[in-house]
DNA sequence: GATGAATGAGCATTCATTCAT
DNA sequence: CATGAATGAATGCTCATTCAT
C-alpha cells in the first residue's frame, strides 16, 4: 500500500522502511544511519549509494508522503458534487491514510528539524503551489453556492481538519480507547456541523437568488 | 509572564530561556550544550550546576509548561457557569497561551523525543492524572444538562481544540495571513457549531418534561 | 611474542601496543584515548571501530594476556614429572614471562579499577575455573606422595609465587640491582625449600610406618 | 588504631577516612573531589582548606601510612634477639597490619599512579633511606651469625615478605578461605624453611669456631 | 552495485579548582 | 574556618561520510 516505497528493488524498499521507522520512532536528528543500517540489513555504502545519506532518505519519504495525502485528498474533495458528502469524504479520507500507514503518518505530522526543511523545501514548495489553490477553490464554490460558511481562507484546514488531526495525533500515541473507524462518523459530524451553512440562512441563498 | 522563569536567580532563568528558543528553532536533538551555552551567557558548569543537562533543562521547561497550560485552561472552563462561555473561554485561552509564549507553545506542541519523554514521563502522567477527569467530568455534566452534544470521551480534545491547535500551529509556523485574535471569534463559533446540542432536541430535553 | 596481539592486523596491534604501554604508564584510568591515538598512530574512530573504547581496549589486553600467562604456567608444571622440577619450572617460567612482556606483566599486576573488572569479570571467572582445579590437583598429587608439605589450599599460590612476584615488581619498579635471571636460582631454592617435605619427615612417612 | 587518622580535628579525620574508601575502592584517578565530600560530609571548600584537593590528600595518607608500617616492622624485627623469632615476628606484623587496616593497606600496596608518585617522592625517599639500610644490616648480621642462609640484598625483601604479601592481597580481594591468622603460622614456616641456614651447614659454622 | 574499515569534526559531560560570602 | 555557585579545560565517545576493494 506505501505508494512511496513501490517502483523500487527490495533493497531500496527496505531501507526506505527502516528509514521510516526509526524517524518515528527516534525523531530525524537521533537517529543514527548506524541503526537504518542495521533495521534494513542493507549496508552503510548501500544507503549512501541509492539516498545519499540521512537527510536524501528523510526528504524522499516526505515529499512523497505527501504528494500522497494530497492527491488522495484532493480525490476525496472533487469526486462527489454534494459538499457535504464531500467534507465527510476529506475526513475520511484523513484517517484512513493515518490508519493505513501510521508510521508514514507520524513522520509528516510531526515538525520537520531544520536541516529536512531545508532539504524538501523546494518540492514541498511545488506540490503546495498545486494543491492549495485547488483547495481553497473548492471551498470558495461551496460557500458561493450556499453550502457552506464563508470561513477566512486560513481557517478552512484548522476548522476541517483540526479534530481529525488532533484525533490522530492521539491515536498514534496510543492515548484512546476507542479506533479510527469508530471515530469517523462523529468527527465528520462535529465537522460538518461546524462548517454547514446556518440553516435559515442556507435555505435563503440557495432559493432565493432565483425565485 | 511565563511562570516556568519565575522564583530563580537571573543566571537560572538566563538559561531556560536560551535553552527554549534553541529548542523550537532546532529541536531537542539537534540542539547543542554549547549554543545554550552562548546564548545564556552562562558557563557551561553553571547549565549542569543548575539543571543537570540538555535533558534536566527540557525536562523542566516541558513540565513547567505543562503546568501553566492546564491550569489556564481548567480555570477558563470552570469559572463561567454558561456551557457556551465556557467552551469560547476554551478556545480563547489555547490561542493566547500561543500567543503570550509562542516559543514554549511551539516546544509543548512539538512531538517529545524519546530521551525527553522517559524524562518527565512520570511528572507528566502525575499532571494529566488530575486534569483529565476534571475536564471530561465539567463535559459530562454539560451533556446530562443538554447543552452539549454527546460525544465519546475520546473526542472531547480534538473537536474542542483541534482547530485552535491546528490553526495555532500555522500560525506558528508564519503560514498565516491572519492574527490569532483575528481567528478567535471564528473558531469559537465554528468549535461551539461543533459541540452545541442540535437546536430541536436541545429545546426538546430542556423544556419537554413536560410535553 | 606477545600472543595477545597476534592474528590481527597491523592498525590492531599498534593500537595495542601503545594502549598497553599508556595503561602501564599511567594507569588505565589517566590514560586518555587521544594518547592512546597519538602513540598508536590510528584514528580515534578506528579504535572504536576494533575495540570499542578504552575499557574494551583494556579488557582484550587482559583477558588475553592472563590466558596466555596461565597456559604458559599450566605447561611449565605439567610437563616435569618431577616435583623439584616442577616447582623450579613454576619460578622460572615466572620470572621470564615477565621479562619477555613487561609491560603486560606491569598492566596484569596492577589492580584492575572497578570499571575494568567489570568488564573482564565474566571472561576471568571463566579462565580461572579452568586453572585452579588443575594447579590444586597437581599440589594435591605431590602432597600425597609425600614430596611436598601440605599447606592449606590458600597458601600454595602465595607461598610459591611470592617471593618472584614480589621480585618481579621491584624489578619492573627498576629497584633491583640483580637481573631477573640472576636472581632465578636463588628464588627456585628459597621456594623449593618452603615448600619441600621435611627431610626427616619424608624419609618416615614414605619408609617406615613403624618409625 | 590508624594513626593516619590522629592528632586532627574530627573533621579532617573524616575527610581522610572518606578518601582513603574512595581510593582504595575506584583508584585515585577514578576518584571525584565529589564523592569524597559526599562520603565525608565536609564541603569542597573544607577539603581544599585543609589539604589543597585530591592529591593532597593520598600523599597524606601514603607517607603516614608507610611511616607507620615502617616503624612497625622495624620494631618487630628488631625486639627479638633470635634470628627465628624476629622473621616470624616479621610475618605476623605484615599480615595484622593488614588486618588492621585493610583499607590502608590496600592504598599502599597498590601502585601509585604518576600524580600520587611525584607528590610523594622525596618524603618516601627520605623514609626509605632510614628504613632500608637497617634491615639490611639487620640481615647481613644474621647471615654472619650462621643464622640466616646468604642471599643477595634484593631478594630479602620478595623471599621474606613475598608470600604473606601474596596472601594479604587475595584476602584483601575476598578469594581466601582461610583467615589471616589462620594463615600466620603456615606463613611463617614456609618463610622460615625458605631462608634458615640448611642444618648442616648451620652446625658446623655455629659450632666449630670455638671447637 | 555492494561492502565495511577508516576518518576526524563535533558533542555531551565531568571534574578539579577558585573565590566571594 | 566553612560553604557551594561558578568556571572552562579536558575527555570519552558518536556518527555522518568517504573510498578502496
Amino acid at each position: 500500500m506505501p505508494a512511496v516505497r513501490a517502483d523500487r528493488g527490495e533493497r531500496q524498499e527496505a531501507i526506505l522502511s527502516a528509514a521510516l521507522d526509526c524517524f518515528t520512532e527516534r525523531g530525524f536528528a537521533a537517529t543514527t544511519v548506524e541503526e537504518i543500517r542495521k533495521r534494513s540489513g542493507a549496508s552503510i555504502g548501500s544507503i549512501y549509494h541509492h539516498f545519499g545519506g540521512k537527510e536524501g532518505l528523510a526528504a524522499e519519504l516526505y515529499v512523497e508522503g505527501l504528494r500522497g495525502y494530497q492527491a488522495g485528498l484532493l480525490e476525496a474533495l472533487e469526486r462527489k458534487p454534494d459538499a457535504e458528502a464531500s467534507i465527510r469524504a476529506m475526513v475520511r479520507h484523513h484517517l484512513r491514510w493515518v490508519e493505513g500507514d501510521p508510521s508514514l503518518a507520524k513522520f509528516l505530522m510531526g515538525r520537520r528539524e531544520t536541516e529536512l526543511r531545508l532539504a524538501t523545501e523546494a518540492r514541498v514548495r511545488e506540490l503546495n503551489r498545486d494543491f492549495f489553490p485547488r483547495v481553497e477553490a473548492w471551498m470558495e464554490r461551496r460557500v458561493q453556492s450556499g453550502a457552506l460558511r464563508p470561513l477566512p481562507a486560513d481557517l478552512w484546514e484548522p476548522v476541517l481538519l483540526g479534530p481529525s488531526q488532533e484525533f490522530a495525533r492521539l491515536w498514534l500515541a496510543g492515548r484512546t480507547r476507542i479506533s479510527l473507524r469508530r471515530a469517523e462518523r462523529e468527527l465528520a459530524d462535529a465537522t460538518w456541523n461546524a462548517v454547514r451553512a446556518e440553516r435559515g440562512r442556507r435555505r435563503a441563498s440557495a432559493i432565493s437568488p432565483r425565485g
